[in-house]
DNA sequence: TTAATATCCTACCAAATTAGTAGGGGATTT
DNA sequence: AAATCCCCTACTAATTTGGTAGGATATTAA
């Protein structure tokens, strides 16, 4: 399950791409609207500035906005940044491997299935987009 | 991720399921050949005799199998016993079904995108069995 | 019928992760 | 210079995870 720091950023990054093109939108502004405590959405936003989805300009005028066009920005990269990886074993993840003790992965039929199951996930998380959360909503 | 927890349902279900048709085997066995801690295996087999997938026999010549073919057991069924829910939202769950605050389920777009992610990943991990397992591993 | 064998059950505990809060620092605009 | 707004470090509370401890209960075999 996604955490509820992931929810909170699709719902932040949804405002952000509903402004997209019309400037910096206020962190207040995505809390209030969105229900989200700012302190928290603060660190949510730091942390997709610093993965480079997102940039900010400080000052009166200033906020957040999408760096690239919410066409650009697939759900999966959203959950990696923060949610962490989106395999169900660590030895199957692309973005996060770590190899797992007293297993012979080319041997490992469980390995086999999640890894199977990870592409079926990601070949759906790199398409979607969030424009497609904005157009299926909508 | 699955929790290590149900990494060791898994090893230990492949153990079972090695052995299905050969009678009881012991939780100090699995323990040793899987390297899973006694106590905590005992727990874990414990929970998936609960939910109907092992029986148990007690006293001398006693231990755990499964109680049908590793061919009827799918991924699926073990993860939501020992890990829980498959789908990446609450309220995209169809067995650990929970409504979200602050949203309409029907014009949410997140929710549409996690309900395709879902579709995909179940129809994998509902296909494959623990005999998928252990013949991919062969 | 008693000793040995195994699962079953309740309760506890430590470490890690998650979900925040607090408080001020630094940049930018008016 | 003052107001605005993002940035950063550190702390904390609650929950989940990954176990342990110790005995109760059921079964078998001598």
């Amino acid at each position: 399950m996604l955490s509820r720091k992931t929810r909170y950023a699709f719902r932040a990054l949804t405002c952000l791409a509903e402004n997209y093109g019309k400037g910096p939108v206020l962190i207040s502004h995505i809390s209030e609207e969105k229900k989200i405590p700012l302190k928290f959405l603060e660190n949510i936003l730091n942390e997709l500035k610093k993965a480079d989805m997102l940039e900010s300009k400080k000052g009166k005028g200033g906020g957040y906005m999408l760096k690239v066009s919410p066409k650009k920005i697939n759900l999966a990269k959203v959950i990696r940044i923060i949610n962490g990886p989106i395999a169900l074993l660590p030895c199957v993840s692309l973005n996060f491997y770590e190899k797992c003790a007293d297993c012979d992965e080319k041997h490992c039929g469980l390995r086999k299935m999640m890894t199977i199951t990870r592409d079926a996930t990601l070949k759906i998380l790199e398409k979607k987009t969030l424009h497609d959360i904005l157009f299926a909503g909508a």
